[in-house]
DNA sequence: GATGAATGAGACTTCATTCAT
DNA sequence: TATGAATGAAGTCTCATTCAT
């Protein structure tokens, strides 16, 4: 985990690649639910070859290291983890339907706790390894500035322009919005990892940000 | 990290334990910089004892097993974290100045900022243990809950009879009133290391939370 | 060496599994040799590896733990130890010519002789454990006694049926028997490891217990 | 362990010391134990410390090293196992009223077998680590031959002059003999430690001798 | 005489990684 | 592509022993 900017070219390079084999599959599914459960460091290469009923020299035929083996899992997911609903969003709000905020932040729980129940483990491993390994926390600051931070703002803006959310300094707002952005998804999805969100919930969520926003 | 329950016995033995030498005070000194920066088990015994400038046995001596000496760590502090604020800001509600949730929240705020500059590095051990380490977080939660979520409980009941806080559903608010404040503590002081925390955004942290909760 | 019952479940295990590489013949080989001369628990895995010109990996990827490298020797030569020699011998006495006890009695010396003086370090290593190490008895005690003293009640019982050895309470006579039995090859084989024993001290063994016996 | 005829220096040593302090004792009492219950090497200094309730630097500040601390708990009882018996008996012999071998022998194990069960565990020590312990076996092998040995033959030969066990043999029975008194005190107070002698089985161990002698 | 903190060599074991097949 | 034997560095931990108090 030491070389900088690896993201960019390990993307690339995965989009350039074959497609994966049965082993393949087999490996990183099974490295996720490791590094979910464990975390990386307690994860053996032996322990995945073994659950994966492959070949220890298999893993590191296909992935080097066992770095790579865990960027291999995390890259692709950073591109749908942000980007695409942004866009998708992005789109939505400027073509069709969505025309407060109030819409898109329920529209944004409801998506997102969509899109992570369906890849609770790997959300598990990113924020995990994020908080705990400070180099790939580096790796990976500057992306999510880039993707996440940005795109928000730019929807924030929208809203402001369109008359909403009037008169508030977007910038420390923003930080209490994310902040309990925060806090949700990862009390929910990492800590409690039995949790099931309700409707009402997400209810709560949104009037609690919105009525906070307003403020 | 295996046998249970023994949170409670360590605590015991901590308090009866004679004085720390000042070797030892070097081992958890040096011990609490390095968990924090890489992570439990990104850290070798053989690291600490060299930057403490210690030998290695000598660790093994006073703790037994790694896994003793991260407890050695977290448990005296855990004491700390929120009981005895508690204790102190209840106190300060019953008896003195402090009579509605907003000065309640700022004074908890202030108070747990400023313990938390002055004990960051252990927080982030804390943190990241908890959110990494399956089998702590199960040592922990109990804990947790009888010491943090009940005397919040009784704080909110406390404001709720003099009238304030009313018509709100107490469970569900605090749900949200706790994915902030954790949101706000461990972003600020695990993730952004290197960050300030201002007057300013206490306010915003307070006003943001006390329309959450009106709403 | 804390697990029980493992010694069945050893023994499958090594029938199923493949054949050793050259490395592992070369660490057992000289396993067997540094824990006959000093102990088990006196001698090293780096000893052994050293000494078998292997990494001391590539003993723990075999045998997992010190522990089970010393199974590993031990289990398959218990099988040969006793019951192959009483089959054998049991299948002369009953098909064809041995038909005094004193024949009997020769031909197991003689037999146990030669297949000790074969495999005498395995023996060493077995004696020695079996006497210093109280875990390692209680594994092999039940089997000894359903091996060992189970199949030598059913030949002395032939040879009474036969007429001989009458008149002679069983159990007591047994035991004495025993007792010289493993006196005889503990103290020639482990203690005095570089004495030879004689045809002559053979018969001189067989005449002794015999009259011993009779008496 | 590696300084030879350090047996006899050690004994002159111990006769010329200051008799013990009540931690000495508390010390000694230990290691006999738990040497016995779990050999020398797998017994540590720590351990003994911690269950005789003295500080591990009082042992060598006693005892100086680990294996004196063994040999002094053998030593003063190699003084005892045979010499002191065999004079004994040879008083008893050559004055009084042991008028045969069969009565020299049965008072030889009922003498024998009440001073092992008076000191079973230092016997349990000495035996094991006489057979573990190649450098202590060197160093014992002298005094053994020395003095039960010879004394032992010096006994044969009174019998012999006297009328009994003629035209036998010397040196081949008393291998013989040897074999099973070996076999007999070994498996009864070492391996057996559970077992009980009775009066019976000392007559049946006594005329497999005769009988065996006598051949 | 007794203590117990401290040591550092060495014990067993784990691990990511390599490479011949 | 896949294997699995082999590696050796590094990890945690144990131990007999020393020494200042």
């Amino acid at each position: 985990m030491t070389k900088s900017k690896l993201l960019e070219g390990l993307m690339q390079e995965m989009a350039n690649s074959k497609k994966q084999t049965v082993k393949q599959q087999k490996i990183i599914q099974t490295a996720i639910e490791l590094f979910a459960e464990k975390g990386y460091a307690n994860t053996s290469t032996a322990e995945i070859a073994k659950q994966a009923e492959v070949a220890e020299g298999t893993i590191f035929k296909h992935y080097g290291t066992k770095d790579r083996l865990l960027l291999s899992i995390i890259v692709p997911y950073l591109k749908e983890i942000f980007p695409s609903m942004a866009d998708e969003v992005i789109g939505e709000i400027m073509g069709r339907n969505i025309a407060t905020f109030d819409e898109f932040l329920k529209g944004f729980f409801t998506n997102r706790i969509q899109f992570f129940n369906e890849n609770k483990e790997i959300f598990q491993v990113l924020v995990k390894e994020f908080i705990y390994n400070q180099e790939l926390r580096n790796e990976l600051f500057p992306y999510f500035s880039e993707n996440v931070l940005l795109r928000f703002g730019k929807i924030f803006d929208h809203f402001q322009e369109r008359g909403e959310l009037e008169n508030i300094p977007r910038e420390r707002v923003m930080k209490m919005l994310f902040t309990f952005i925060g806090g949700f998804f990862v009390s929910r999805f990492v800590i409690l990892t039995d949790y099931t969100i309700t409707e009402e919930e997400i209810d709560d969520a949104v009037r609690f940000v919105m009525n906070g926003l307003r403020g």
